[in-house]
DNA sequence: TGACAATTTCGCATAAAAGCGAAACAAATT
DNA sequence: AATTTGTTTCGCTTTTATGCGAAATTGTCA
């Protein structure tokens, strides 16, 4: 029974990317972001938090690279840099349908 | 600005998946059951922590539904229920070829 | 330049996750 | 029945995440 050593090293990064979408509000941000670009502001509206704790919250997604940011003007909007995530989101709010997507090559293979 | 209302108990179980691949150790037993199933002893190997810390990462993602656990005789065997999930993953491991990706219909749309 | 608007950073309190060893459990072997 | 093997649960400590309000920052407009 061969036992691959998938270095701690290789997996840090893309568990960060996980990490970073572990949250509700994280989640909520990235279907906001899936579409169009957004303000911080239609975001804070968007999760019902606080501005400092959305503030934080894209932050995470920032870093994890997820998200990216650009000042225009008093605003500072939000894109997304990694559509996969959404598709990836799409294919879990279906669950049920996985057994067909299964058989079907996938974005990346 | 539209805002759609994406409400929190929607994002909730999603979040809920990504939050439990939000762990090295547990990115790392998933890679191992991408291609077949394994025992926990295999696992422990693979992650090289403590038994019990990997025993607690498995019930991290059975529970989110990510894997699905059999006992056959002593051992118990593990396997990966949501593949899409290690399609994900792959992607995530060649960010750069995105852009190529982004093009091609993915598995659930 | 002075006031305002949009956003981020900071400091704090509370909550949740991680890792470990000891103990408990269950199935197989003696 | 007693022992061994594979795995999980429990109790505990340390670390990390969350959410908020106050304060700091940056760009705009009068």
């Amino acid at each position: 029974m061969q036992v691959k050593h998938h270095s701690r090293s290789r997996s840090k990064p893309v568990a960060d990317v996980f990490k970073a979408l572990g949250h509700p509000a994280r989640v909520t941000i990235v279907r906001q972001l899936s579409e169009e670009e957004h303000c911080v502001c239609d975001l804070v509206k968007a999760v019902g938090l606080g501005w400092s704790t959305v503030s934080r919250h894209l932050s995470v997604l920032k870093q994890a690279g997820v998200i990216a940011d650009e000042k225009r003007g008093l605003q500072v909007y939000y894109r997304l840099t990694l559509p996969c995530v959404s598709r990836f989101i799409a294919c879990l709010d279906n669950p049920e349908e996985q057994p067909e997507w299964m058989q079907t090559p996938c974005c990346c293979n």
